[in-house]
DNA sequence: GTAATTGCAAATACTTTGCCACGTA
DNA sequence: TACGTGGCAAAGTATTTGCAATTAC
């Protein structure tokens, strides 16, 4: 972990970022959850929330989102989620409509092809997609 | 079209929803427009700005999302948006992230095999998906 | 030293609700 | 008549920004 904490860092440094303390608690936090968060979530997450100000993880994320380290994702809450984006890695998930959990698929994402064909077919540049499922799970429905 | 709208009104009708006005107003501009719009579109559409109130559109798109009628789509952008669900079909989306463009993609979705399988080896229920492109479109690259 | 980063407080944006009047069945 | 629906205005929630002080390089 501490290793892909430095990893993380290091790609934000080559993107001209600054090692502040509050950039290595927020990457720290995703890398801890491994999972999307919302900025509400993140800030007031136990490294945070005496680390920083809300409006700090918000320009840090920001930030981070345009340099590609992180993915900000609709999910379909009103807030926002975050998630940090790991090089050759891409997630889709599985969404409960009751109780909101969250969870990553573990299949081989099958949209690669057909975003390739979009790519070529409509001249669109740097595609990337996001896949969700939202169902009901096995607590909820019991 | 109007077959279309009868159609549309006739599953409202046997949900419990009554004949109005603005019900059909909605209906149609979503039908004509034939693309996800969002809340403050709707209302400020030519059939319903003077029609009804922001706030009946949005108690409408409620009822129609509970009813299975509408679906509520994320896309990324601040304010959510809104698309009739026809019976049989099923839509993803191409996202231009520059001008904020939505139009429909042409292809067989890939998903439903995969969404099978989720349902199968994780036991939710009622499974959906939701698959958005997003990319720079020819127009904004240029 | 200089430019990026931060905190705090205020402004926006979008959504959601309360309450009472109204229209549909 | 009865209950779903509508208008208007106000409240709620999440995001975003301004500006002066601070910090990393």
């Amino acid at each position: 972990m501490p290793e892909n904490l430095d990893k993380v860092i290091e790609r934000c440094r080559a993107e001209g970022l600054r090692r502040t303390k509050a950039l290595e608690e927020l990457v720290m936090t995703l890398l801890e959850n491994s999972r999307p968060m919302t900025l509400a979530e993140l800030a007031e997450s136990p490294r945070l929330t005496n680390q920083c100000d809300k409006a700090t993880v918000f320009r840090l994320l920001q930030r981070l989102a345009d340099k590609g380290i992180v993915r900000r994702l609709g999910l379909h809450e009103r807030a926002a989620y975050f998630a940090l984006l790991l090089p050759g890695q891409h997630r889709d998930y599985l969404i409960c409509t009751d109780c909101g959990s969250i969870e990553p698929v573990n299949a081989p994402c099958p949209v690669h092809e057909l975003e390739k064909e979009i790519q070529f077919t409509t001249g669109y540049k740097n595609l990337y997609h996001e896949l969700e499922f939202f169902g009901t799970c096995p607590a909820c429905s019991a």
